[in-house]
RNA sequence: GGCCCGUUCGUCUAGGGGUUAGGACGCAUCCCUUUCACGGAUGAAACACGGGUUCGAUUCCCGUACGGGCUACCA
């Protein structure tokens, strides 16, 4: 009896994975809500004409997560259609990068899946196949037009000064396709193996409504859209063609893409509504961009090269040979930058800024995504950095300081590599920080910073330090630890009658050849006896006392 | 040019008709320390503009400005 009463008042079904509440009374009638209990099946869509940038990555992020929080499904599907543009280790380097973020996709051209190939390449048939549904139900069409042609129309309407230059209802009659040429003729061409492309009939006037779970209602009329292409002349689908086709077969319930993307939605919208998808068309989110750190616009390649940091995932090689810095190299762990890239348009809503992805498993959300762009600020992301890496446990940052010595040729035991790791940790932002801030751990300095000298080296220090390296003489080799060097230390400063500001700068800048720099008994232990007694010594010999 | 999207400290952002407009990064000062770093404390720093609606608008509406995206047989 229900059943009836709701057919009759042409109640539309509710999608499945959303309440859809009705209030009357108001224009804004349709207010639509996640529901989180229900896995989503989402993807991350990359064309492999290069490397991967960091804003395709946060897109990546944001799908991935929100299938982890619902239970569902993270795709990975390559749209390598532009068969001009494509790069041979771009498949391969989209990969790496996921796998260096531990956002590894559940069904993919690698791991396969129910879908399979996940190569839009490969599934070249499979559009034919569904365009001809459009061409047959008059919402695509054939069009010969050369390149030359479509030129030409450009200039007549420039000439005209209409406003939208387009390949639309007001302008195909006048070009060469299925509307103005004869059937036969189409037919004729088609056999000769004329070149053609087929084209989305746009229909003439129509108001295109979809919902954005990030932006809203979105209303674009149909007359300001243009017949795009579906299938190129090569027999390849344009993006939009293979993206809707791909997502319905896939069953693809949220499209999380870039902004970039939502001028185009309308023309999805339509595509779903034209193939009779409607009832299972994806809900759509765009994602604000990344802004470039100063002034404007999408962040670029450029900008990294500008400022000094990378943009990019992983380091890569340029066709002209050049070097492009990847943060993985630069010494950016993944856990920081997971958290940096989330907090990037999305916020909890509360102080919290620390997040794992088990953190953001449990409290991200669609909802509280921004809708402005977000300027990208290495500063943070350095601080994460900072962060993650003081908060790994300390075997784990031996290791690293070990690795890190090895590239530089040197080598240090576990203990050695342990004291360094307690001295210099609180001091490092990233892995490579432990030795190159710690040089004069392995190499007596060369040269003494002017100005601590200027300041620093007077009489009375240079007498300090000869009795404080007499003293350190007598240590037995068992005794030489920071405490008792410490001890030794203060008690020569003692006798003297000195004040300990006055005579510290001497002795570090003697050991290290610098004004500022970790604890000085530490130090001297992990030098070890005769390397810190022959400093010491040197340090008098080379350098002139003042006055 | 056309279409679409946006606008709270320098940056990421919270908030929302009546608030001392909150936090974080960065910056500055102070404390700690042999110095630097860490840590702690404090501080400077924002509602783009103009109209409405309202007792009251940073918050709602409309414009303007500014910024961004798209405007390919690229994605």
């Amino acid at each position: 009896m229900y059943t009836s009463q709701i057919s009759f008042l042409r109640i539309k079904p509710i999608p499945p994975s959303f309440f859809v509440i009705l209030q009357p009374q108001t224009n804004a009638s349709f207010l639509i809500y996640l529901d989180m209990n229900k896995p989503v099946r989402v993807r991350f869509a990359p064309s492999p004409t290069g490397a991967l940038h960091i804003g395709g990555v946060r897109t990546a992020l944001f799908n991935y997560i929100l299938a982890r929080q619902t239970g569902g499904q993270f795709l990975l599907r390559i749209e390598d259609t532009d068969q001009t543009r494509q790069v041979a280790w771009a498949e391969q380097y989209i990969v790496d990068s996921l796998q260096w973020l531990g956002i590894m996709p559940d069904e993919s051209p690698w791991q396969g899946g129910p879908h399979a190939p996940y190569r839009q390449s490969e599934r070249k048939a499979i559009y034919h196949q569904y365009v001809q549904q459009l061409v047959a139900s008059g919402h695509a069409y054939y069009a010969f037009d050369t390149e030359e042609e479509l030129n030409a129309l450009r200039e007549r309407l420039v000439a005209a000064k209409v406003d939208n230059l387009q390949y639309n209802a007001a302008t195909r009659g006048t070009m060469k396709n299925s509307f103005t040429l004869t059937e036969a003729e189409v037919k004729t061409r088609l056999d000769a193996g004329e070149p053609y492309v087929i084209r989305f009939n746009m229909p003439r006037k129509e108001e295109v409504r979809f919902h954005d779970l990030i932006r809203g209602w979105i209303m674009v009329h149909s007359s300001t859209l243009d017949d795009k292409v579906l299938m190129k002349s090569d027999g390849m689908p344009t993006y939009h063609l293979a993206n809707v086709v791909d997502d319905y077969l896939m069953q693809i319930t949220h499209v999380i893409r870039g902004e970039e993307w939502l001028p185009s939605a309308p023309l999805h919208v339509l595509l779903y509504k034209a193939f009779g998808w409607e009832q299972v068309m994806p809900q759509f989110a765009h994602l604000p961009l990344l802004l470039r750190p100063d002034g404007n616009g999408k962040l670029s390649k450029r900008d990294a090269d500008a400022h000094g940091f990378p943009i990019f995932p992983l380091q890569w090689t340029s066709p002209e040979g050049e070097q492009v810095a990847g943060f993985r190299e630069a010494g950016y762990l993944p856990e920081a930058m997971i958290n940096f890239l989330a907090l990037l348009g999305w916020n909890p809503g509360n102080d919290q800024e620390i997040f794992d992805l088990d953190a953001l498993k449990a409290t991200f959300s669609l909802e509280r995504i921004n809708k402005a762009g977000a300027k990208f600020d290495i500063k943070k992301a350095q601080w994460f950095n900072q962060h993650y890496l003081r908060q790994k446990p300390d075997e784990q940052l031996v290791a690293l300081l070990q690795a890190g010595l090895q590239t530089q040729n040197i080598s240090a035991d576990a203990s050695k590599a342990a004291k360094i790791v307690a001295l210099m940790k609180d001091r490092v932002t990233f892995p490579h920080d432990f030795w190159r801030e710690a040089g004069f751990l392995f190499e007596a300095p060369t040269q003494y910073d002017a100005q601590v000298i200027a300041k620093s080296w007077t009489p009375e220090a240079v007498a300090f330090l000869e009795s404080f390296l007499n003293g350190l003489k007598q240590v037995p080799a068992a005794e030489w630890q920071a405490d008792t060097l410490k001890h030794l230390l203060h008690e020569t400063i003692e006798k003297q009658g000195l004040k300990i500001g006055k005579v510290m700068p001497a002795l570090r800048v003697s050991l290290t050849g610098a004004g500022a720099g970790p604890d000085l008994a530490a130090i001297m232990e992990i030098l070890g006896s005769e390397p810190t007694l022959a400093r010491i010594g040197q340090a008098l010999e080379k350098i002139a006392v003042k006055n």
